[in-house]
DNA sequence: CGGAACATGTAAAGTGTTACATGATTCA
DNA sequence: TGAATCATGTAACACTTTACATGTTCCG
């Protein structure tokens, strides 16, 4: 989906407790936020400027080692507003949701066709490995009660993605056997 | 995901078992495909006119009325092979998966914002209206024994929606409440 | 000292949405 | 006869991915 640019605002939204260069964002993607929403650095570092320049966020420059130059961004007050009227506002949208394998099996017409529970198979499998990542995960960042009452939303949707694939294993298994 | 255009794969999908229209694909897209996959009319029509140009698909010219002109694509040989290439091809990627609703959770980080059930409550309206629709469907489809079997490929993926929406909402009145 | 990771950008191509455009048919 | 739906298309814009491009730092 062609979104309202919802990307300005998980940046906002990564800024909002810590200065955060590009590239720390870019990794932000790879862990947590990719769960539910993707961006790679060539959108990220535009966005970032553009954010700049409309002075929701602003920058410093740091120097890492000899000469890096590293550009540490950090949330403007002005930001903080953009970001808190999103949050506010209603999400009518239900996700958007695109899953290649639900798409073949919609076309599977045939109940016993020798193809099916090699896909399953292949899903089931992809699953326990996404599972096993994301329960590893919580394990590392809420062992203890209290990271959980201070990150509580990303509490929150870590614990729904693990419940997710736990039920999504179950069906396929259902299905499988 | 700028994908390797599945799309082609959904049109070459429909007209594997019936003629269809563009309007018709159109409407596919609106109920059952909708469900995992999205398309307007303004990608489907110009999609259908590559695949002919590839002799994936032919159409025939159908008058409706006096003189309306529909196209009514089906699937050639080539089509049907190019379409079975993909369906025994491994689907490595897991779904793709933009979600404002947890993006915005996430970025809550206080247990007692007064926002957070709010959020909550909005998505479970939300979700309940879905599953409604949902079942509706099913229950339309597949209320004999004899359709579902016809088409397990579609049973299966509605009765897997079915199934997601009610545990989304048992997971939602559970951090309601 | 070499490879992996850090760090930042742009360009091109592909995908997706919204808007623009037009006309026919059906049904009340 | 007018409104909803059927029916087909293009254009402009927005979003996303992949590729191109370059240089630094860290660590073994």
């Amino acid at each position: 989906m062609a979104q309202k640019n919802i990307l300005q605002y998980v940046l906002l939204g990564l800024l909002k407790n810590e200065s955060l260069s590009g590239y720390d964002i870019k990794k932000a993607f790879e862990k947590d936020i990719g769960e539910f929403w993707q961006a790679n650095h060539s959108q990220i570092y535009p966005q970032l400027k553009k954010l700049n320049e409309r002075a929701l966020i602003d920058k410093k420059i740091v120097i890492a080692g000899e000469k890096l130059e590293k550009k540490v961004y950090f949330i403007t007050h002005k930001g903080l507003q953009s970001l808190n009227e999103w949050l506010i506002s209603p999400t009518p949208e239900l996700s958007i949701n695109k899953n290649e394998f639900h798409l073949k099996l919609y076309f599977v017409s045939d109940k016993d066709d020798s193809i099916l529970p090699i896909m399953l198979q292949e899903q089931i499998h992809l699953h326990k490995t996404k599972l096993m990542n994301l329960k590893e995960r919580r394990d590392i960042l809420f062992e203890n009660q209290k990271n959980r009452e201070n990150n509580y939303g990303h509490y929150l949707v870590l614990d729904y993605a693990i419940q997710r694939e736990e039920h999504h294993i179950a069906w396929l298994n259902h299905h499988y056997h």
